[in-house]
DNA sequence: GGGAAAAATATGCGAATTCATATTAATCGC
DNA sequence: GCGATTAATATGAATTCGCATATTTTTCCC
């Protein structure tokens, strides 16, 4: 009946994937960070190399595999991404002085310098978002993602790590 | 002076990648989906065509373009998924009558017996997770994602899509 | 203390993904 | 109706990404 034949957006509330937890989690991942992704290329970088530096940025000389799983990636790919990231002169390897296995990756000063800049436009391009999602609402939703990542990711750290939100507040709305 | 210098996890809680929401927004679909699209790649099926599935599930014969677009992946991609798919006889093309640049995709039985039985798994995984992280939660988490879908995703019907968080606070930030 | 098992990283290769552009069809202006 | 512009999809080359595995160092156990 609906003529949804020609030219017109799919109805996102129809149907299984338009209310489908995991794809609301991918598409808004996916079109929350168009923006901000877009200007890191501008600025001459991908986006892993975005996700190393900022990483970096809150604790320098992590380890290689430490480093990926944090920046959501794989082992063997961010190996070959801090080698490019090296070449440009934006990290440094070292390996680890008691267990030389280990390598730690460190910022440069211009890898810093960059990485700095960029958290700092990341911020503002959040509170952009997040003003228009309403302070609690924003609020709760990274509460929830927390929770989501404790849950989802191996039981482990689940139970002591993530006491904000299911406590919070259990009969607020609708 | 916290000896976080060894094998023991990053503190997600300290520094500003543990509270960014575009990095929680991705860690949590990416450990959410990590269960799940490990048994889509059991069944011999990749996750791009597991999506394509789903969603032509919800609606047969979408056209390439917009299916990409639902599907979140780019164009070109989605082509030659659709290729191997339509190999492996799960989906077949056919141009448009009225338009025959454009071609739509259509389910085949088999990949309609394979789309409804993925979904209902995903159904059912879905419910694992929801209720691990309480219904109401869920539901909010839900009607929020759509709200940055919408916000993030080019203005066009975010106004009309989203009653929920927007009305809030218009006047926040500049 | 010495050899087996485990941990951390690197490497090679094949598949996936993207980018630019070609191709085909429809629409618009005149 | 005809050429120019735009839309929709496909194609090819270049890159990225992930899996399996090699390599190096450490730990474990006897």
């Amino acid at each position: 009946m609906a003529i949804d034949d020609d030219r017109m957006e799919i109805d996102r509330n129809a149907g299984f994937v338009g209310d489908y937890l995991l794809y609301l989690l991918a598409a808004a991942s996916d079109a929350a960070s168009a923006d901000f992704h877009a200007h890191v290329r501008e600025q001459g970088l991908r986006v892993p190399e975005w996700r190393i530096l900022a990483c970096l940025c809150d604790e320098d000389g992590q380890m290689v595999t430490q480093l990926a799983q944090l920046a959501l990636m794989e082992q063997s790919h961010l190996t070959k991404i801090v080698d490019q990231m090296a070449t440009k002169g934006l990290v440094k390897r070292r390996s680890d002085e008691r267990d030389r296995r280990r390598v730690r990756v460190y910022l440069t000063a211009a890898g810093r310098a960059i990485g700095t800049g960029l958290v700092e436009k990341a911020r503002v391009h959040e509170m952009l978002i997040v003003s228009r999602l309403g302070t609690t609402d924003a609020a709760r939703l990274k509460a929830v993602l927390k929770d989501i990542h404790a849950i989802c990711r191996g039981g482990d750290d689940a139970a002591s790590q993530a006491p904000s939100a299911p406590a919070e507040l259990e009969a607020s709305v609708s």
